[in-house]
DNA sequence: AGTAATCTTGACTATAAAGTATAGATTGGC
DNA sequence: GCCAATCTATACTTTATAGTCAAGATTACT
């Protein structure tokens, strides 16, 4: 359960995007050369950016990405699901019903379980998050998240 | 943000350990069957299962593998610890500091207050749930994680 | 029109993760 | 002692991810 190369660089750049404000662009020199990655590699990133509609890209003199829409409009979820995915059912799941000897059915539900909290608690955090919140300062963050008294289950604000 | 092989297996094979009961043992071709891999990659897996100490294996005739504790101190947590990491603080995140000429200083913070947050909201999951959680049944799963009234960001009831 | 700055694309290489193969060591039963 | 069933260890192959390279297309400016 590791953050991808991708989703770490490519969250980083949008978010150095999201700081240059409305209108303002960065160029993949510069973003490259702020997270100490190749500009080849960087164009890479900003490809699957550009791809998933979070950002737009001006070619040629004072070219430059901005962001395709206003940072509250941009979910982190979905950007990370673009970057790579929060895969966290896995594919082998679904397969292997009754050909086991011992216990498959219970082995099946405890893990898959296990696995729904995690997505749950993991989809709590990135779902209600847009752009906007991790432009505003650290404090903010920690209001994302928090307690509906008398609620079962993690639930955040709006 | 995936769930590496590792995990996905080996999670499953402690649990179907756990499910053989007090001294009930599970030997490698009986996984390997159950789960759908071969023998040398369930055996792969188990060896990190054991030497995280999570597991015990007894050699020839009769032998396989028991769980090397009771399931109840055994925590989730450990387990995916040992098979491949919780590892969301990426290396990156503590280097390139001060060299950037845009707003480098906010983007870390930005950035790693959310790796912060996605991996708070995992570890009340992982850190508090234990093998003799997922041995229950799926009911139980649900009331692991659950908020306290009045409190500020993720609780989780001992 | 020419030039420099920029993004775009696809193919390529390198590294890490997933999965296999083989030879060896231990144990229990005959 | 021998054999079959089991775990152990290491090296190998395959596949996915990370990262690079080179040629091309677009734009602004003069």
């Amino acid at each position: 359960m590791k953050l991808s190369a991708n989703e770490e660089y490519g969250l980083r750049c949008l978010v150095r995007i999201g700081y240059a404000g409305e209108g303002g662009s960065l160029t993949i020199p510069e973003m490259s050369q702020a997270e100490g990655v190749s500009p080849a590699y960087a164009a890479k990133i900003l490809r699957v950016l550009r791809k998933g509609g979070f950002v737009k890209a001006a070619r040629g003199k004072d070219g430059g990405y901005t962001l395709a829409r206003p940072a509250e409009a941009i979910v982190i979820g979905d950007v990370m699901d673009a970057l790579g995915g929060r895969i966290f059912e896995s594919s082998f799941c679904d397969s292997h019903s009754g050909q086991a000897a011992i216990c498959t059915r219970s082995v099946d539900c405890s893990v898959r379980s296990l696995w729904r909290a995690v997505q749950v608690a993991v989809d709590q955090v990135l779902s209600k998050a847009t752009l906007r919140d991790l432009l505003q300062n650290e404090e903010e963050m920690n209001t994302w998240v928090r307690t509906i008294p008398g609620a079962r289950g993690l639930h955040v604000i709006q």
